[in-house]
DNA sequence: ACAATTATATACCGAACGGTATATAATTAG
DNA sequence: CTAATTATATACCGTTCGGTATATAATTGT
């Protein structure tokens, strides 16, 4: 769709991502969109509401593929590879919304940016968690440390998107997949 | 101290890591340091050399810690452990000035506050770089790959110390620290 | 066809932005 | 003790900020 409000998510997502939220004005996304100030204030009511649209967007798509790679099938090396795999694939396809949500991730806890990404960013730690909750009851090790596995894993997983966004890793996909799984099973069982 | 000038670096570091680089006006700044905003100007110049002041007066002593802790005694799992420390001591003991370089380093590559803080997150770089270098000659298979280890190890260091600084992560500082060293070695010898 | 609704533009608002011209205290040097 | 320098404040600058009152096109339902 070319209409105006996908116009507006589009070119929004894209300054957000380059210059950041703080620093990127309302006048400046109607102007490269193409539109006025009320069309925007028409379909978003904000600029925070803006923002708001553009993770909500994202969002249904983002759990919907982590919360199915992350189904639980008693291979917990298995589970992690495809978590892993799922997100370095979404990554690669959406990688302007990731530059995007990562930096709002890191932003400074009260601030505006923070706030906004930090539903999304609990509900993918809440489907983690659940992975490593489960295989818990075949790994009595695991037990009571589920929040701090899915912590660390979804640190690791955006650490490396992170690093290959930057293009500082080059996309050998599978091999890093493969390094970044046994990478940290390797710190969960030693 | 507590001087007008170091009374300002203070607070700007705390407001610019709370809240964020461009969410925080000049004259929030000023009149959370009780001064008025010529004497800011009268020490910085602009707001973004004020910025620039908090990044020199921390930079030094960052980069002689890294430095020192990044030397090489043929022993490589001994001096990523040194380092490791290294760093997980100077951000629990500069946790405002720490959250500040994350976040900043984290911004789009090209917003203000990035390109801030990229020379000073370039040569952390490449001091460990350069360790990994030294390494090559005792670990043939380490060759060519200076770039991406010192780029990863960072990368993890940072996730770790982001995830301790939101306190998702424990402060058992010695298993910790033992855990990430490991955890990297084995991804490179694997 | 025409009324209602949806979508877009012109022109403007007060407030906050980063920054400064100018004056005056406080300190220091001779 | 005075002259120069350093440090701080009052009051203001032009610009940009997010946001809106109002009018008018375009579309839709009947």
């Amino acid at each position: 769709m070319t209409d105006n409000r996908s116009q507006l998510l589009t070119v929004a997502t894209h300054l957000f991502a380059t210059h950041g939220y703080d620093a990127v004005g309302v006048q400046q996304i109607v102007e490269a969109a193409g539109v006025t100030k009320p069309t925007l204030y028409y379909y978003f009511e904000s600029k925070q509401g803006l923002l708001a649209a553009i993770i909500l967007e994202h969002a249904e798509l983002l759990l919907a593929i982590v919360q199915n790679a992350a189904a639980y099938d008693h291979d917990i090396t298995r589970s992690i590879t495809e978590l892993v795999t799922a997100y370095f694939n979404y990554a690669q396809q959406n990688p302007v919304f990731y530059r995007m949500m990562l930096a709002m991730w890191f932003s400074p806890p009260s601030s505006e940016p923070h706030l906004n990404i930090a539903d999304l960013q609990h509900q993918q730690f809440l489907i983690i968690e659940s992975l490593f909750k489960q295989a818990a009851t075949d790994h009595g090790n695991m037990r009571n440390r589920h929040a701090q596995y899915a912590a660390t894993l979804k640190g690791l997983i955006d650490t490396y998107i992170a690093l290959y966004l930057q293009g500082l890793v080059v996309n050998d996909n599978p091999e890093l997949v493969y390094r970044l799984t046994h990478q940290f099973m390797h710190g969960i069982f030693s």
